[in-house]
RNA sequence: GGUCCCGUAGCUCAGCUGGAUAGAGCAACAGAUUUCUAAUCUGUGGGUCACAGGUUCGAAUCCUGUCGGGAUCACCA
């Protein structure tokens, strides 16, 4: 139980005694820095049961918890003391009651993480095109959907991590009929390039070759808007396409070989983003799926027929417009697909939840997705979120792949690791380290100053991302946060090189005002894990990292450790900073984000 | 035009299930060092929480409206 529920139900059973009255909900929060006290008990809605004024209401409380009971024992054995400001009942614990939260925290080599619950839980994300390599976007996507599957863990469930690759349409058939205009025959063993990089070279390719034919209909006097339809390179992939869609042998080859480069490429920048997946699903295989779904919304009589043979579903009453669920022709879009998926994915894995990591450019998908699933009568439709992010943008303009300005992954992150390096090297931080050690911490802060940076953001806003501050070392970063945890950790080496040993049951000592400060924000982790994971944030398990590295830097500035002559205050402390580091350790992990253990 | 999201210090962001004098970092300035790893710590200056109403004992937080920014409203995905 944590301990703002046992306070709570203690001032509940108190309130009941004194005003012979049921009370509910009770405004208990921490006391802010500034006054004495450790949780806060807001007096004025009380004020109608004590009839008295807050001052009174709290002194009154105060006196009473303080008090001893019938039986001699106290009513509220771990308080120490309290005061009142205003309406404000501020309870000060002892001490020694935080010295035994610490003892039972350290003694839960589980601590912070939730029990299973035998519930499964999907999260998508990732989802890319296969006609160009990953982007500064995706990086949020991926991080993102990473991190909430490592939190829904830590709360207990089954996570199924899924990649929806979108493989087929028109743009991978830009690549495609590029390639086989002017490829010559290249392939990424024989330029040596990345596989996505190529493929995304050759889309690049078709847009050039495409505005050039546009251009020159434009100046034999077509009007711009049929020189966009008719550019020879247009009808050419439209046909490509038409192949593609009829099997066409010497199509799908080419199809395959080429997405499977781009396959290849992306496990690279996945790898390297440290991001997996337990399931990937291909649009190639499931775009017909839903199609029963829609005859059935038919049947129902929730989806309407136009008299072209369309397919619609019409939200007007909820707010929304009407929908289009299958062609003309009877052939499915999107929607159609995504109605079909999700079905298919509650029965086959019997989930609970299911997440998708999308950008917010598709909130009104989603909103109708749940809509129309709720229509048609299922359940689940309410178990299913959309964890929508905004844009990431850059100091010098929006980053947007229409616009050509975009921030390539694999550059990002090789500039990361590199600047990590050379900030190290500097420092001489990676002095006394052989290569692979160097290579290896270079590597996870440059990712952690990536990774944090982007991931301490409220999802869904806009983000700004400057590299420079990103990788600027000091503040809310990854690395400082990595560099505490280094730090505690040469620490402990040098206590054990010491014969200490920071196993050993903690003494009964007093704690000073930081030691308290820090007992109780380790305290807060596990309810904070629990919060994060049904909130799907992130950011709240960064910052709460951030807080807890700052007030121990605190403790460190002001009190030394090692040093430290009592030797069970010693061991107090050392305590104290293992499982600060092993909150940091945890924390970040949930994050995708490493710690070295010397930097 | 409809719907959704955002607007907090010069900059990047916390805080938002209503509570005390709105917080960090960066940048600026002033200090601290025989390092337990200073990639640290302390202090100073910096705010009409976009604006206006409303609810409340109490509003950055909830409601309504206005302004500003973004996304979206395809027989694209």
């Amino acid at each position: 139980m944590t301990i703002e529920k046992r306070i709570t139900q203690t001032l509940q059973a108190a309130i009941g005694k004194l005003y012979n009255a049921e009370v509910g909900e009770l405004q208990l929060q921490k006391t802010r820095k500034e006054f004495e006290g450790d949780y806060t008990l807001v007096t004025f809605p009380l004020l109608k049961l004590s009839k008295k004024s807050p001052e009174q209401t709290a002194q009154e409380l105060g006196e009473y918890l303080l008090s001893a009971n019938a039986d001699g024992q106290p009513v509220m054995p771990e308080l120490e003391s309290f005061n009142v400001i205003k309406g404000f009942l501020n309870l000060k614990l002892k001490p020694s009651f935080w010295l035994q939260r610490l003892s039972s925290s350290l003694a839960d080599a589980n601590f912070g993480y939730a029990a299973p619950t035998g519930k499964t839980v999907m999260v998508e994300y990732s989802s890319p095109n296969t006609n160009k390599p990953l982007h500064l976007g995706h990086i949020r996507n991926n991080l993102l959907g990473y991190a909430v599957a490592e939190l829904l863990k830590a709360n207990g469930h089954k996570v199924v991590k899924a990649n929806l690759i979108n493989d087929r349409g028109i743009h991978i058939c830009k690549s495609m009929l590029a390639w086989q205009l002017f490829g010559n025959g290249e392939t990424p063993q024989s330029s040596g390039k990345k596989g996505d990089h190529l493929v995304g070279d050759y889309y690049v390719r078709y847009n050039k070759e495409y505005q050039k034919q546009v251009a020159e209909l434009e100046a034999k006097g077509t009007p711009k808007d049929d020189a966009e339809k008719q550019a020879p390179i247009l009808l050419e992939v439209q046909e490509m396409l038409r192949k593609w869609e009829a099997k066409d042998t010497t199509v799908v080859d080419l199809w395959k070989t080429m997405n499977g480069w781009v396959y290849a490429g992306f496990d690279v920048t996945y790898k390297a983003l440290g991001v997996d997946f337990d399931k990937v699903y291909y649009e190639s295989e499931t775009y017909l799926l839903g199609k029963s779904l829609v005859q059935q919304g038919l049947d129902k009589g929730v989806f309407f027929k136009k008299e072209d043979g369309s397919v619609w579903v019409d939200l007007t009453n909820d707010g929304l417009d009407q929908k289009l669920l299958l062609r003309s022709d009877g052939t499915s879009v999107y929607m159609t697909q995504d109605l079909g998926t999700a079905q298919q994915r509650f029965a086959e894995y019997t989930l609970s939840e299911l997440v998708y990591v999308v950008g917010n450019e598709q909130n009104y998908h989603f909103q109708v997705l749940k809509l129309v699933l709720k229509k048609l009568g299922f359940e689940w439709a309410d178990s299913l979120h959309h964890l929508s992010y905004g844009m990431v943008e850059l100091p010098e303009g929006k980053m947007k792949s229409r616009e050509g300005t975009v921030v390539d992954a694999d550059d990002l992150i090789e500039t990361m690791v590199a600047d990590a390096r050379e900030m190290s090297q500097e420092l001489g931080k990676l002095n006394g380290l052989n290569e692979a050690e160097a290579a290896n911490v270079s590597r996870m802060v440059g990712m952690g100053a990536l990774k944090y940076f982007i991931l301490k953001v409220d999802p869904k806003k806009t983000m700004l991302f400057d590299p420079k501050e990103s990788i600027d070392f000091n503040g809310n970063t990854g690395p400082f946060i990595q560099y505490t945890h280094a730090r505690i950790k040469s620490v402990l080496r040098k206590a054990e090189e010491q014969g200490l040993s920071v196993n050993t049951a903690l003494k009964p000592v007093q704690l000073n005002a930081k030691e308290v400060e820090l007992v109780k924000l380790l305290e807060d982790f596990p309810e904070l894990v629990r919060q994060a994971g049904e909130e799907l944030s992130p950011a709240l398990v960064a910052n709460y990292t951030y807080e807890l590295v700052k007030e121990y830097n605190q403790f460190y500035h002001d009190y030394s450790i090692l040093r430290e002559e009592n030797t069970d205050v010693k061991q107090l402390r050392l305590v104290l900073s293992a499982q600060v580091a092993t909150v940091i350790k945890r924390a970040m992990g949930l994050l995708g984000i490493d710690v070295p253990e010397r930097m």
